[in-house]
DNA sequence: CGCACCTAGGGTACTGAGTACCAGACGAGC
DNA sequence: GCTCGTCTGGTACTCAGTACCCTAGGTGCG
């Protein structure tokens, strides 16, 4: 009924929010002044987004969705790799995102009320992680490193993210595949290992073994 | 000058919080009852603790600095192992609360701001693990790794205590050093490790090769 | 002794986030 | 036309948190 002509009343709350909380701090800038410059009441606001905090951030909702879908396609075998593929959605999510991600990441680092909030949606991820790893595994102590995995991950993509955001690292999904390196091979269980060692009998000689198994390491 | 009788202000406002907190809820108690309880004026509570949530969670600066000095103290090959051993400091103060940090947990449980701002909390203790790791190491990927293993403490940390307060377990140090034992396995980096396959030339026969191996193994 | 200073508490008044409730505008469908 | 659902605006209220000023007691010092 009132002026759609730009864009949806909710987008333009946002708009309205990062560019006052830029100008003017997060602090001094009040619900009514975003409603204000975005054209529309306070109820409004409040409507679309619970708290001023969450007007900055992404839908979690949606995201946790997709990512939900994702570990539930995975097998059993590989849900260590869905986990770090979901992390990969999360990533290029806030890659995707530009500037916006960089604004968000600017006022993180200097509000209190927001790195709090931030870290409340990552708990959500990592106790979806933690959950999915959980259901899949079946040992004595599924819970605790289904618990260690979600916290490398989650831990792992704010490593990664945090360093684009700060223009450190230009190839985020290279640097991805990188640092969950790390956290698969906590996954895949190498605390309980054992080595054994195989002793078979041959005629050939001690060159031509190690050039053999040399080869079919090789493939 | 007001009436010292029993304890301290600061004190009889955690008691007042707590009981009210469970009689009424959390939502239903406002920082009037609370003062009120305790028989002190509004402003005196937020000269003691800066808001409703700080009032049912204990002094984190103590233990940080504590923590602190611990890391301080560790030579920089065991820095890991004083990560550890800091953890083992916070996992003792919770459980010498005993039903203290148990009327905690089931307040935390069901209601979201607490539970956003025990997750704040920790986040400090996950900040000094990582940043004192991070000074200790220098290889390329000490950031990253520093992150992965405080992160993997305060996971591993939080799933022992968690058991605790549900009584699921009963012994926690142990617990810990379990849960921990996963962590360390990362921290000293089995990352990168590399398999050789070692071929000798002997006269001996698969059997007897095998035994000596055996033997050797079990010194 | 008197004075300055510090600390712990109390009271009042204000800002602003978040909630509840009601009312109007609009489009779709019957 | 009428109704239903959806989006919106406005008003009034609660309550957390802040700012400011006051009083009572204890302590050190000249």
């Amino acid at each position: 009924m009132t002026t759609d002509a730009v864009a949806p009343a909710a987008e333009r709350l946002v708009e309205a929010a990062f560019a006052l909380f830029e100008e003017r701090g997060y602090d001094d800038t009040t619900v009514d002044d975003i409603a204000a410059r975005a054209g529309v009441g306070r109820t409004t606001f409040f409507r679309h987004y619970g708290s001023k905090e969450a007007v900055i951030f992404p839908a979690h909702d949606g995201l946790l969705d997709r990512i939900a879908a994702r570990l539930d396609a995975a097998a059993t075998a590989t849900i260590d790799l869905a986990v770090v593929e979901a992390a990969r959605i999360v990533l290029r999510h806030y890659v995707g995102e530009g500037d916006r991600a960089r604004q968000r990441y600017r006022l993180i680092t200097s509000v209190p009320a927001l790195r709090d909030r931030e870290l409340a949606g990552q708990r959500q991820y990592q106790r979806l992680f933690a959950g999915r790893l959980r259901d899949r595994w079946d040992d004595a102590d599924a819970g605790l490193r289904a618990e260690l995995v979600a916290a490398g991950v989650v831990a792992a993509h704010n490593h990664v993210l945090r360093g684009w955001l700060r223009g450190d690292v230009t190839d985020p999904e290279a640097a991805l595949d990188h640092a969950m390196s790390y956290v698969l091979a906590q996954a895949t269980g190498d605390v309980e290992t054992t080595t054994s060692v195989v002793v078979v009998q041959s005629r050939r000689s001690a060159a031509e073994v190690a050039d053999t198994v040399r080869r079919a390491l090789e493939h």
